[in-house]
DNA sequence: AATAATCTTGCAAACGCTTTCAATTGGAGA
DNA sequence: TCTCCAATTGAAAGCGTTTGCAAGATTATT
């Protein structure tokens, strides 16, 4: 698209239904019938195609077949980039439930085009893939309003757009925020210090009520000076933890946003000399693999990754499909994974 | 291609060529040649032509384009899978010289399609994508050789088949082992234990020999027990670090073939209560990105993975552009970081 | 002013496949 | 034996572009 490229004709030796036709001495529709699963057709006569086909080595080209038939079996995925655990989980998800149903993965990283997004996503979407999937969207609708045509099949994940009801896939982040509070409160801890996520995105918001949810619930007073704002990174996690631990009266416990931001905790506390949970409890949000890498390993509020990618595939599997029926929302359950990095607190 | 789904006409709603000619009062001809970039438009009819198509909203089809042309620009990428900070990283270099170059980027995880790898390389290479990456391929004659021409465009990356002369990219995997265990010798060690990579790949017996040569150049006998078998990935690293501490005389310090492995040692190590590197060293290989991340932050062989990728696209635009000229390997360098995982050994 | 060279533009033929429509064939039912 | 239906196949019309060829328009040359 951008810097166009020099475009010889192709070279074209490949065979084509025609020679394979010509060869087992039918009509080339019938060819056609053969190899799009057509039921009609003599089981003899398909044989002999079948046959002439390998023997001339035929494959169907997928272009021609998606122009003349409207479909390309292709999915296209927009995602910020790849850089990141819970990112390749979910895309992992999607790989796999999409090799289920015979579809091809095109993927975009949304950097590569800033500030034309919307002409990109037109383009693709304008015959090259038949649906579309929006990883964690920051600009959603941006994206949504560029879609060829008003109907045209998508599915978000992660990020809730409450204005429209978009087919969308997400994990209970109020309740798993709530649960991980409760978790930290439960072992004795009063203090607990908080790392928001990047705000812009419904998943950073919701854990920073579940958080409140819970204290407020347990009747601890909310000390704003606990909230620190962070980015759902792990520079924004060791940041955050810089200034939690620097407070006068500081937590005897943080809880980050997510698995990313706790490793930059984790990597603040060990730098002061911390003992992880000994001195500090840490726990954090997703349960990426990294998570149970990291020393101590990581106890984190496990969202099912990989199901969410599946489920975003089915979900616009059903858009394809069924457009006349209505989207859904699917929110998945998250769940608390106790592993070593909380304890009681010291005093 | 596995599972065929239904297939319904397109409800083509879209505006083509056509259209836009009929609005500028062309012929689609010159529609087709203003946005194609076509230099010899004039100027006047060209402006009318990109207004009408603006008002119309027409978005080119790249199906369409591609069959006509001969051109897709889309490049196909085989990967093993994502879950590996070192494979997302090429990759993100391959997205990143991509986008550059107007290229899209069409994902294929290899474990998709068990045992149909030649039938599904030679479906995507016929007529979808221009040209292949083929990403640490384990099989490589498999996919070679499923390609429907001979001279159709691939690059290798991470893989040297030393048989055929391959375009293909990788870096100083001997050299950055010699570097790393010499590294490791002038702090004083000598008993170094070494964790082997996946054998079946090129880069993990040049680090096996690397390691083998500088203990050799600096006259420090080779003991087998030191090396043990592994597999590139955490567990074994975690699996061939407990047969290392267990060993009666153990290791000072321990060379992984890749941080992965490194981070399963670093493992190991904390459960016994080792310190690092107080009381063991630990090296790894890669520099991916997790290897900042860990505690204590990882001292590692720099591989320019990012680069890797973008090299690979450019070698691949060779191919495509001038198939006449001789296939290149890039071989790129390797570089020591050192961060915090070494020191001299205890005694 | 006449001729040649250069721009511009339109026409029509692909590109390789799907799908509608109609025709043919071979019984099954009457 | 005649009619009707289902199975099977072929012909042809696209799908939305690109591009070679040729003709008309312009401008440069002599």
């Amino acid at each position: 698209m951008a810097t166009a490229r020099p475009s010889r004709r192709k070279v074209s030796n490949s065979v084509t239904i025609v020679d394979v036709a010509k060869a087992a001495g039918v009509s080339y529709s019938t060819v056609s019938r053969v190899f799009s699963g057509y039921e009609f057709v003599n089981e003899e006569t398909r044989e002999r195609v079948v046959e002439a086909a390998n023997k001339l080595g035929y494959v169907v080209n997928l272009q021609a077949r998606s122009l003349a038939g409207g479909r390309s079996n292709i999915v296209g995925l927009l995602a910020p980039g790849l850089d990141n655990g819970y990112i390749t989980e979910i895309v992992s998800g999607i790989d796999q439930e999409l090799a289920q149903h015979g579809l091809d993965l095109m993927l975009y990283t949304t950097h590569r085009y800033p500030g034309k997004e919307a002409f990109y996503v037109k383009t693709i979407a304008n015959g090259l893939v038949d649906g579309l999937i929006l990883l964690v969207p920051l600009v959603t609708t941006n994206y949504i309003q560029a879609l060829p045509r008003q109907d045209f099949p998508y599915v978000l994940i992660d990020q809730t757009n409450s204005t429209s009801n978009s087919p969308s896939v997400d994990a209970t982040n109020w309740q798993g925020a709530y649960d991980a509070t409760t978790y930290l409160i439960k072992l004795g801890h009063r203090r607990i210090g908080f790392i928001t996520g990047y705000l812009e995105l419904s998943s950073a918001t919701e854990r920073l009520d579940g958080y409140r949810a819970a204290l407020q619930h347990h009747r601890i007073p909310l000390d704003e000076n606990l909230t620190v704002m962070g980015d759902y990174l792990t520079t924004g996690g060791y940041a955050g933890a810089q200034k939690l631990l620097n407070l006068a009266e500081r937590p005897s416990a943080i809880f980050a946003s997510n698995d990313l931001e706790a490793i930059g905790v984790m990597n603040a506390a060990h730098q002061r000399g911390l003992r992880i949970p000994g001195d500090i409890s840490i726990i954090g949000f997703d349960d990426i693999p990294q998570a149970s890498l990291v020393y101590p390993r990581l106890t984190t509020v496990r969202q099912p990754l990989v199901q969410i990618g599946q489920v975003a595939v089915r979900l616009l599997l059903e858009r394809i499909d069924t457009p006349e029926k209505d989207a859904r929302r699917v929110t998945l359950s998250t769940e608390l994974v106790i592993r070593e990095s909380c304890a009681p607190p010291a005093g």
